[in-house]
Order: structure tokens, then sequence, then C-alpha cells
DNA sequence: CTGAAAGCGCTTACAG
DNA sequence: CTGAAAGCGCTTACAG
């Protein structure tokens, strides 16, 4: 150890290689190392001015949140390819009401990190601002905004809406309804604008009757499904924001006698667990969920361990259509009678 | 900032408050700590030898233990919970070649942690030695040894598939397989053992033919069904290892032309995802996972933050039978002709 | 109850 | 290429 302490700055360099240090005297170092079992400390590191090997991941009102399998393929993502840089990952949840306590109680931790990554903005946005403000580098997953200074990583949820509700079309839907995530989120937003667009390049009006407001839950699509079929002329397809809402709106349809994809074709959007679940295999958006995980550390690394320079990222991950068995060409009108 | 520098000892004694500060003067830091949005520094602190508000999971073999529902309800309850107290979370994965580059190298991050949580045991014993040379109070998760000096969490998988096996006999079954899992993991020795236990409680010899040895893998219950369909008489019922393992065993069953649960009724293990997705709901033994989640955090709390002495806990968590679908009466012998 | 001091193990300039 | 110094912001004894 006192072999150690004499050699201490060399140690330094070595470790770091940042200085050059003399070929002979770095490898004598490396080996005592080695001997010595040496690990340097982490937090004197730090507090001395060093960067972490720690970056921060924050999930928004986890108890909604935590169990979805969008959260569960991006940890899963985030902390494989942190893993493979030798990074380690600090999970942050905030509740809706520790989020009210303010967001600096948060920081003590987050503080340690070289670089954080918000799973997702919502209601997330003072902590934002905060972290920021430490200067360290942020990356925003699943949201997209040309003029905040982090990173963002999102994926084409306009596009992916409008390639499923095209494919509708061309099976030779015309009256197609959507159910609509939250429309406070920015994915929800998108996607209904997605369907109208979809809509209109093909000059079919854009029915408002048509469009019922969910919020992303269950209970939300059987409410939408219900207000549907209250209607007199039933749509023959509908688009709906996410899986989980699909897969209760097929529910509420079989409750209420309506065959799917018979009379009624569905398109979800996730390509999550629940697309496989039913009897009927949906048809849906998927989100490359593994990809946005990855770049999301990508943009960390880069912001937050090299020297490059430049402002952060703004990255928009294509969607892809998975047909399944959820939806069929709309019966003709003979057949109803 | 000059007002909280002349103050500092006492910042200190009211943040801690581990001495005795005047009323006065305590209101009045706290003022200024407010005013000025102090925040102490995490790795200050660490380096001068406090502790901090951080714990560590860490989940081997991530490649495969990262997507299943026991490292995913398991990360939720110990996030959530440990939220609740204000601590955040460090998540550690070791792969399987990190892990023989030497456990050391992985201790850089984890020796900021207060405590340290196991997922899971199973290739990570050096890591564990390690961590505990560090002085670092650690918890193993779904494992129980009396003479480990770590708390241990478990849950009494021996009772639940005696239970498991005690209900497929209560309901007539004689002639009973099973599938076990990885035989060298603890929970597939024990559920084992708690099939065996059953049977010679109830004075039913046991028959190496109809103990399959399986690996928790969907694929080995592929190749343990068939095996089982070699045999000259068929067992009228299943005990299997997993529900995941039970799932792949059911679509064997089906290819292979036998009724479920006519023919042949399963049991399986875990309560997960995969038990409510076929088309019959299985019935299956309940693990506390969430509980076990929980308890683990809280035994770190015990031994990292109280002062609180004494050895390591042993905790084991009861299951519970979930009766659903997928067992019947055996068929009488006329119904078979 | 409250100061003043020493030290935790590193890093970053600064001289050589 | 390599020493010696100062300082990061805390905590823990130690005197008062």
């Amino acid at each position: 150890m006192k072999k150690m302490r004499k050699k201490r700055k060399r140690v330094t360099r070595v470790i770091n290689n940042n200085t050059a240090v003399k070929a002979y005297n770095k490898e004598k170092v490396e080996r005592v190392i080695k001997e010595l079992d040496f690990r340097p400390d982490v937090s004197a590191r730090r507090l001395a001015g060093g960067k972490t090997n720690t970056i921060g991941i924050i999930i928004p009102r986890f108890d909604d949140m935590f169990r979805t399998y969008y959260i569960t393929e991006v940890m899963r993502s985030v902390c494989q390819r942190a893993s493979r840089s030798n990074l380690d990952v600090l999970v942050h949840l905030t509740s809706k009401d520790v989020t009210q306590k303010g967001a600096r109680a948060h920081l003590e931790n987050i503080s340690l990190c070289s670089g954080v990554i918000f799973a997702d903005i919502q209601g997330n946005e003072p902590l934002l601002e905060e972290v920021m403000g430490e200067d360290i580098p942020c990356v925003v997953m699943n949201y997209f905004d040309k003029n905040l200074n982090a990173g963002c990583i999102s994926i084409d949820n306009k596009g992916g809406a409008k390639a499923a509700v095209d494919y509708i079309i061309s099976l030779g839907h015309q009256r197609i309804a959507t159910i609509t995530g939250d429309l406070a989120i920015q994915a929800g937003k998108d996607r209904l604008e997605g369907y109208k667009e979809s809509l209109n390049s093909h000059g079919i009006p854009i029915d408002d009757e048509l469009i019922k407001k969910g919020d992303f839950s269950p209970q939300s699509a059987k409410k939408c499904i219900r207000a549907i079929l209250k209607a007199d002329a039933y749509p023959t397809a509908i688009f709906i924001g996410s899986d989980e809402m699909a897969l209760e709106a097929i529910k509420a349809l079989r409750d209420n006698k309506i065959r799917m994809p018979q009379d009624i074709s569905i398109v979800g959007f996730d390509d999550s667990w629940f697309a496989r679940q039913g009897g009927i295999a949906l048809t849906t958006i998927r989100q490359p969920l593994i990809k946005m995980g990855e770049a999301a550390v990508e943009e960390i690394r880069r912001t937050a361990f090299s020297k490059e320079k430049g402002s952060p990222r703004k990255i928009m991950l294509p969607t892809e259509l998975v047909v399944r068995e959820s939806c069929v060409p709309p019966l003709r009108r003979e057949d109803f009678y």
C-alpha cells in the first residue's frame, strides 16, 4: 500500500490515461494495481470533479408505468446497453406526489450521474430543468421537441398511425373509427394526427363522431366502444391508440356479440404482450423500443463522455406495421342482411 | 452562501440530526437551507464515511433473466419500496462473461451503495463474497441458506410444490408426472422435493420414469413431454416446475391430440403472465414476489441504516395454490375405451 | 450544545 | 514525462 501511495499521481494518470506516462512506468503501475487489487473510489473521484460511470434513468408516475410493456422493454435495453459500456444505471422513480414536493429533492442521487435519461417526460418537466441546471446531459425518450436543450429519442407515432390506417383503407374500409390515447401526451396526439392524415390523403372526410377520446387505459377503451355502438351506423374498422386498449375493446365487442374481425376490424399500436394474447392475434404497429433504449444510452455517452461538442440530437425512429389476424376486408353490404 | 459556510458544522448536525442542536439554531439553519436550496453532496458525504441513500440490486445472467416475470415483479417492488423510503436503486447487471472477468471489477459503483440486493444468487457467489468483504450488508432473494452471512428472502418452494401435488391427488389422480426446473437451482430442486414429499405422504410410490428433468426453458418442457408420451402408460396429471414450461407443455400436448385437462391435468408454478395466457387458465402456485421485493428492501434498511444489531434474517414467504381450469379429476377407466 | 481541525481518496492545474 | 500542492464537500472525533 505504501508502494501505491508513492506512485499515487502516476496511478491517476494510468487509470484515466489522460496524460502520457512512460511505458515502463505505466506497465509497472498496472502490475501493482493488479497485485494490490486497487479500485479507485467512486465518491472521491466524483468529488474531485471526475465523471462517474453511472447514468440515471428517471421513471415518472411509476405506479401505473412500471408494469407496462414500454417501461419493461426500455429498462431492459437501457440496462443492457449501459452494461455493455461498463456503465451502471441508477433508477429513480417519481410518483405524482413526490413530484409535487419539488424537483430539487430528487437531485441528491441523480447528481451523481454523468447523464440522465427520462423514460417519459410527462409531469417531470421541472425535474428535467433542474437536472439540466446541474449541467448533466439529459435525454428524453418518447418525446420530440426541437427547442428542448436535451436529446430526444422518439418514435414516429404519426407515421405509424398513418401506416395503420392506410392499411385498413387498402383493405377496402371507408368507415373507420379511432380510439385515441391520452391527448395530453405527445404519443396520443400524434397518433390521432396520423389517423387524420391518412383519411385526408385518401379523400375520406373526417367524422368527429368516429373519433373517441380515450386515455390509454382499458377502462377508457371500454367506454369508447360503448359510445361507438350507440351510433346508428357502426364503423367497419377501428384504429386504437394502444394494444392494451385494443384488447379491452375486443372484449367489449365480444360482449356485444360483434364479431372481430368479420364485423369490425381492429388495429392496435405498440406490439406489446397484449398483441398476441387474445384468441385472435392483433394487427398492430411495432415500436423499436429496444433501439430506443440503446439510442438513449448512446446519446448520453456521446454528450457526457466524449469531447465531441454539438447540440443534443433529435432522433426519430421508424415504426413497422405488423399484420396479423385482426383485420379483414369489410363485409359487403349484402352480407349484412 | 457565506452564511451557509459559517454554520457548516451545525448544518451537518441538523441534516443528520445525530447530535442535539438548540431548537432556535436548528430552526434558523433549516430556514437557510430552504432559502439557499442547499443540497448535501452525496459523494462528499460518502467519502467522509457517511451512508448513501442508494441500494444496489444485482441481476445475474441478464440476457435470459431480464424479461422474466420474476425480474419484472421484483424490480418493480424493490424500486417502489425503496422510493417510499427515499432510497434510489442502482441496477447492476452481470452477464456470464462479465462474471468471469472477476467479481472485483463490478464493485466500483456497487461500493457506493449502503446495501445490496441479489435478485438471484446463481453464478454470482463470488460477487457476493466481494460485496460482503466491503462490509456492505447484502440480501439474497430466492435463496435460502442458514449458514450464509447475508439476509435471505425466499419462498417456500417445497411447500408450494407439495400443495400443488396434494391438490392433484385430492382430485383423484394417482399417476402423476413432474417436469422439473433446473435442478442446479435451489427453486428447481426444492419443487421436485415437494413433489416427492406429497407422493410419499399419500403412500404413492415414486416412479423415476415419471420424473422428467427440465431446466425452466420451454424447449426442455417440450422434450420432457415427448419423453412422457413415449411411455406405455400416460400419467393423468403433470406438475410442472414453472408456468412458462407449463404453457409449452400444453402446446406439445395439443400437438399430440391429447386433451388438457380431460386427458391430462396440469399444474404450473409462479402464477406469471403465462398462467392466464392460454385458452385454458392454468392452475398454479402463486409466489409473493412483490412481498419478496419489499422484504428485501426492508431487510437492507434494517441492517444498513439502523443501529439494530443481530445476524441477518432468513425469511421464507408462503405460497398459495391458485385453482383455475387446468385440472379435473382423472378419467375413469371405462371412459378410456 | 458548538467551534476548529483533520482527513476521506481523488483530480486538476502548476511547476519542474 | 513526473512531483508536490491545493481543494472538492462532507463527517467524525476532540476540545471547549
